[in-house]
DNA sequence: CCTACTATCTACAGTAACTGTAGGTTCAAG
DNA sequence: CTTGAACCTACAGTTACTGTAGATAGTAGG
């Protein structure tokens, strides 16, 4: 194998993600520390590529980094079973459907109360007036949304 | 107007926000300096609360606190014209609309890829494979759905 | 008055997943 | 030999909070 060698420039064009992010990535063991040229700088190849854009794509995906490192561990290890994997991502589909209907509610709350205003002044607005009180909202359609990957 | 005064437990009982979130927002002049007691304890009254679930409603619905800051000064002048809140709120709905579309783009994908899985050992896991390989996506349906408020 | 116990105070660190900045090397081209 | 891009480390900043440590205040019971 004539394994090509690389600086993090051209590594962060082919795998779509910033250099900062890859040292950020080294940093928190999510990519190993590669070999270095004479001069400190950073070499990798091809397979660091592909590594890197299994990670952007899984991010692309809405995972978050510690799936990832499973979902990655999992990769490296063909022999396990499928199942692991198919729970990760299964995990995430049951987070994205979750934060649809969550944004949903939010959508139609959102609707409602622009429809209600007429134009005017801020004193007889029904969106401030809503925002100011609760009570004034479809049941409990929405709440808390502020969690998310 | 008889104010009843009362501390930060009870402010934060009523608007259904914690006791350091309220500190917080103070620090960041979303609240003003409330009175202190001569034991040094925030005092507040029935307006405090009031503006307090204003704040907390709208960030249910999604604003960020630059949003909320607008809509605060917005409520406090009540002559102004409306336009100005419709205008936050519809940025609002569009956001949150394009926040589900791209996380119904995530789902089709998430979905499409479980359905592939056959079970088996992790090295023909078509899930991984997808994973390491973005081409195997349906066109563009997904990316950067990281930012969010 | 003393003792518990709860509520409150300040100040600071931590969260997720990066992004940006400052100030200094290394490398390739002209 | 100089210029300029690319690279290096280390650290601060982002959003909107939440958690912790250690000190003080207020209240109820004995």
């Amino acid at each position: 194998m004539n394994a090509e060698l690389f600086t993090i420039g051209r590594l962060s064009r082919e795998a779509a993600c910033n250099v900062q992010t890859i040292r950020y990535y080294e940093q928190i063991g999510l990519l190993p520390a590669p070999l270095r040229s004479s001069g400190n700088q950073r070499l990798y190849d091809e397979s660091w590529t592909r590594r890197l854009r299994f990670i952007r794509h899984a991010r692309d995906l809405g995972f978050d980094l510690d799936n990832v490192r499973i979902l990655l561990d999992l990769a490296d290890d063909p022999s396990k079973s499928c199942e692991a994997v198919d729970e990760v991502a299964g995990g995430q589909l049951a987070e994205v459907e979750q934060r649809i209907r969550d944004l949903q509610a939010l959508k139609r709350e959102l609707r409602r109360m622009l429809k209600l205003c007429q134009g005017g002044t801020v004193a007889d607005c029904r969106i401030i007036e809503t925002l100011g009180n609760h009570d004034l909202c479809i049941a409990d359609t929405h709440a808390k949304v502020h969690a998310r990957p």
